[in-house]
DNA sequence: TGCGGAAGTA
DNA sequence: TACTTCCGCA
């Protein structure tokens, strides 16, 4: 439970879905198939970004029933876990197409994949999945906006690519002591001791064995170059600056192929973590935990992605905050050492809450469906067929409850999803009828503090639902790290907890009045990045989301750096994005004010 | 060929 | 929880 007291799917957490191990899940095991070569013929990436085809559904079911010693699996059972699938929005079936189905890759958790290859379509290793062809459109379901990849070791980091894959490759091998086992070869390069490795593992795995956290840091400090074949981005649409982003955000951003976009996927490799440059920076370095952060949060992954960084800020609703730097806060202090943060652990414990997230409601039953539900179906289910990917663009009422909505977007058609902001208000309202609540707010007082979300077009509202819901601080758990959010959580108005700079307990006037100040100059600097937002914005919603990101990213990288570092945790943590910057800021302003009245110190 | 309910398993 | 197994239905 995060501290907020929010809960992350257990598919996320589990590490027994590593590579390797036993307990490898179905999707886990289709994505390592995936990434072999040897398993193209069985089966392989075909068309969309994360869609994949099963040629051979007989021997897939096979594979998986060795390794998971279930020599009774056959593809009609295979089908249907896979079809439970659908539920948790893991993966959805693409219409009309025998044997295809395709990833929400923003819901699969990258931990024990971290360097998955996200490459692009056809005619690509098998490692990597046909990337969006440049559109900025999502059309993943609207479950899954973000959809990365978890499974990402190559993803990360293409160089390692060889090495990841044959570690992969173990993964898809079955340890049956009943000689069921299908793929030796895979066996063979697999060590005993990889096995069950927990994220953190897989990660520090696939690195070179010496590589500090900056190792990974860099890769994200490349530009994604699309003609570069060892972009690091190959996902990403608009390649920019804004490579930063990549590993775990990008596939969120361009989930799905555009016909517009002239972007060439590129072929070999896709890792987006691969930088055509690499750079430990502190700047790229802050951005990829920031981004790693964010979609951890985003995308339900795994607390155990976090990186051991104290003082990560982690932005609340991703897009939206990707955009705009100054919301990120992203405060790392790089004199701050590695390791959780003493303080995380009191704050968990402080904010215990009620409210236990899970994964969004699974869509609407076929019987729903056909029922006609009300809501959403309304104006095209009937057409689709029976599986999600039907198009509507019924995205346009979001449900009063939270809840509500799931059905509906999962209907969204992934090709048109309609962006619907969604307000404040209303994420509140979401969160509120959900049942979930975030006990910051609660205590603080203040509706300044960690606003739940920047209204932000998304595609998915599923997504974006648990992304809102989804508190800002992971939880806990036993794999994993310390969480470095942890102390993202605690308001101003309780005993800070730690401040960026390993500052225990800054009064809280001094905060305030700091951070005020800084809000002030941010809101200087905002002003011209405001104005891109805006003019973002007014192109057009998730069309230019990514394209907004990236450049975001990189134009104000400088800026946000600036900002980020200026503030302190803490301010991180109130700051809304910016759309809503202002607006923080002034509600900051009239905090700060009562709190001065109000609190004399921690 | 695909869906999804239901019960069962570990 | 994450399937596995079975099955009726479309």
């Amino acid at each position: 439970v995060t501290p907020a007291g929010f809960v992350f799917p257990d598919w996320a957490y589990k590490p027994e879905s590593s590579p390797g191990s036993r307990q490898i899940q179905l999707w886990h095991f289709i994505l390592e198939l995936l990434r072999k070569e040897e398993y193209h013929d069985v089966i392989a990436w075909q068309g969309d970004y994360g869609e994949f085809v099963i040629k051979d559904p007989d021997e897939v079911a096979r594979l998986w029933g060795a390794r998971k010693c279930k020599p009774q699996m056959n593809y009609d059972k295979l089908s249907r876990a896979l079809r439970y699938y659908y539920n948790k929005r893991i993966l959805h079936k693409t219409n009309g197409k025998r044997f295809t189905y395709k990833f929400n890759f923003n819901k699969l958790v990258l931990v024990n994949y971290p360097f998955i290859e996200v490459g692009t379509g056809r005619g690509i290793p098998q490692s990597a999945p046909p990337v969006p062809s440049g559109g900025t459109h999502f059309r993943f379901p609207p479950s899954t906006p973000s959809d990365v990849l978890s499974s990402s070791e190559e993803l990360r980091s293409p160089g390692m690519f060889s090495s990841v894959a044959r570690r992969m490759a173990r993964g898809s091998v079955s340890d049956c002591s009943d000689g069921t086992s299908t793929n030796s070869e895979l066996e063979e390069a697999v060590g005993a001791d990889e096995r069950g490795v927990g994220a953190e593992r897989a990660f520090r795995g696939l690195l070179p064995p010496r590589l500090p956290h900056e190792s990974l840091f860099r890769v994200y400090g490349g530009a994604p170059n699309p003609a570069d074949p060892l972009s690091p981005f190959p996902v990403s649409p608009l390649p920019g600056p804004g490579g930063l982003l990549a590993p775990t955000l990008s596939p969120a951003l361009s989930m799905t192929p555009t016909p517009h976009l002239p972007y060439t996927p590129s072929p070999s490799l896709s890792s987006p973590m691969m930088g055509s440059h690499f750079s430990f920076n502190p700047e790229d370095m802050k951005h990829y935990l920031q981004a790693h952060t964010q979609s951890v949060y985003n995308y339900h992954l795994s607390p155990r992605a976090f990186l051991h960084y104290p003082n990560i800020v982690i932005p609340q609703p991703h897009r939206p905050t990707l955009e705009k730097p100054p919301t990120h806060h992203l405060h790392l202090p790089l004199s701050h050492p590695l390791g959780p943060h003493p303080g995380g652990a009191e704050e968990v414990q402080q904010h215990p809450s009620p409210f236990k997230f899970k994964l969004q409601p699974p869509p609407l039953g076929r019987k729903q469906r056909d029922s006609g539900s009300s809501l959403a179906s309304a104006s095209s289910s009937s057409s689709s067929s029976s599986t999600s990917q039907s198009s509507f663009s019924g995205s346009g009422q979001l449900g009063g409850s939270g809840l509500a909505v799931e059905p509906i977007s999962d209907i969204e058609s992934e090709e048109e999803v309609e962006v619907t902001d969604i307000s404040e208000e209303e994420e509140m309202n979401h969160i509120d009828e959900g049942g979930v609540f975030n006990p910051v707010h609660q205590a603080n007082g203040t509706s300044s503090s960690c606003p739940p979300a920047p209204p932000h077009n998304h595609q998915d509202e599923d997504d974006d639902e648990e992304v809102f819901k989804t508190p800002a601080t992971p939880p806990l758990g036993s794999a994993g790290p310390p969480f470095p959010l942890l102390n993202l959580q605690s308001e101003p108005g309780q005993a800070a907890p730690i401040s960026p700079g390993g500052t225990r307990c800054i009064p809280l006037k001094l905060r305030f009045k700091r951070r005020w100040s800084e809000d002030q100059k941010m809101e200087a600097d905002g002003e011209r990045d405001e104005a891109e937002d805006k003019k973002v914005r007014a192109d057009g919603g998730l069309e230019t989301k990514g394209e907004a990101m990236e450049e975001a990213g990189g134009r104000k990288r400088g800026a946000e750096l600036e900002n980020v570092e200026r503030k302190g945790v803490i301010l991180g943590l109130m700051l809304p994005p910016p759309p809503t910057q202002r607006r923080a800021s002034s509600e900051l302003q009239r905090a700060t004010a009562q709190l001065s009245l109000e609190n004399t110190g921690c």
